[in-house]
DNA sequence: ACCTCAAATGAATTTATATTCATACACTAT
DNA sequence: ATAGTGTATGAATATAAATTCATTTGAGGT
């Protein structure tokens, strides 16, 4: 085993860490063999040990080096922003793009995360993160009146996330085929207007 | 192996769908063993394989078995509704109610049905035909005034299976400790009316 | 009582793959 | 050049669990 301060930061931590992103979300975390990940990373199967503890670690650290980074850009987004809805639409164009620009992690976080248990209590809870942003900002957007005093927050917040994991649900199902990015503003415009016709 | 005709109709087959589906809900389809579904059958391992292929076939039929049941109130639910609002209403709290009344089911088809490579392929796959329902539904709600014109419906359907979704993974993580079905309504207004504040 | 055969059993077998480890390699310092 | 140290290899091993099958059980039927 390597010495725990060089071993995060070698070249070869990182081919091991993106060929078993590529492995994962092509054959899911269950199907993918050491092997292959070795043979993605073009190290030997042996070599994966001197990197990760075990398999499932290889995927609490994909997970962990993923959303680290995700979350950042998710602040900086969200910062950048002066109103509730602008830093609504901000996250949600931000989550949009990072997942749009690596599939991998897209379909990895879509199909790996939901219920493993043990990870996710390892893992500083994904969504449970996400869900914070929601309602500081849900909140927000109350106090300055641009949001409904009425709404229950707990609920918006899964009604918000809910619905963007579906958008992506369906464009990791269609390979990534069309521009993800492009539904920020029509999804915002839901989560603000809904679908009622108010004209009529 | 029993007879084809047979095998699907006995107590047993049932038993073994029942435990399978409390195993598979407890520890995941990946970690429960075909020891523990015996055991919880009240059946011999060996016993399992005359009336099931292998571990996938159990899974397979469990799925099929429940989502028929769960499209069938599913249809009784909208047919019984005038309008497509009501409809929607309907839909959403049948959704609801089916899932807080199995919560076995609710836990396996939350966490396996995604992603899961050769069996959305046989299985009829369960939220394309719950995506044809909403389809139609908003189209009735546009061709009514109820609805807006310029809704894109593909995105709009997936952002109300997504938001239902979402709230029933929360429901399941807190071990449906809480009425469900309650939802429905709040979530049903969030769809029509959004979370703007269109009073100020 | 005995026979037959479908159904059930669970220990033995097979299979698959995660993990280990003896060996080989490559770089640095002397 | 050679020794020494950290790194890499991949064949061999360990393990776990799915699946099989020789044997047993039990419910009619004669």
């Amino acid at each position: 085993m390597l010495k725990e301060r060089e071993r995060e930061k070698t070249e070869k931590y990182y081919s091991i860490l993106n060929g078993a992103g590529a492995v994962f979300a092509r054959f899911g975390f269950h199907k993918s063999t050491i092997s292959q990940i070795a043979a993605e990373a073009g190290v030997a199967d042996g070599t994966i040990y001197l990197y990760f503890k075990n398999k499932d670690d290889i995927l609490y650290q994909f997970l962990n080096f993923k959303s680290t980074h995700f979350f950042q850009k998710m602040r900086d987004a969200v910062n950048g922003a002066e109103n509730a809805e602008l830093k609504l639409r901000n996250l949600i164009e931000c989550h949009l793009r990072e997942f749009q620009n690596d599939i991998n992690m897209a379909v990895i976080f879509q199909s790996e995360v939901r219920y493993r248990r043990g990870i996710e209590s390892h893992l500083k809870d994904v969504s449970k993160v996400y869900l914070e942003f929601l309602s500081e900002i849900i909140e927000q957007g109350q106090m300055e009146g641009r949001m409904r005093q009425d709404l229950f927050v707990g609920l918006v917040k899964r009604f918000i996330l809910g619905a963007v994991e579906g958008v992506i649900n369906t464009w990791v199902a269609a390979d990534g085929k069309y521009d993800l990015v492009s539904m920020a503003d029509p999804l915002v415009d839901l989560y603000m207007n809904g679908i009622q016709n108010n004209a009529a």
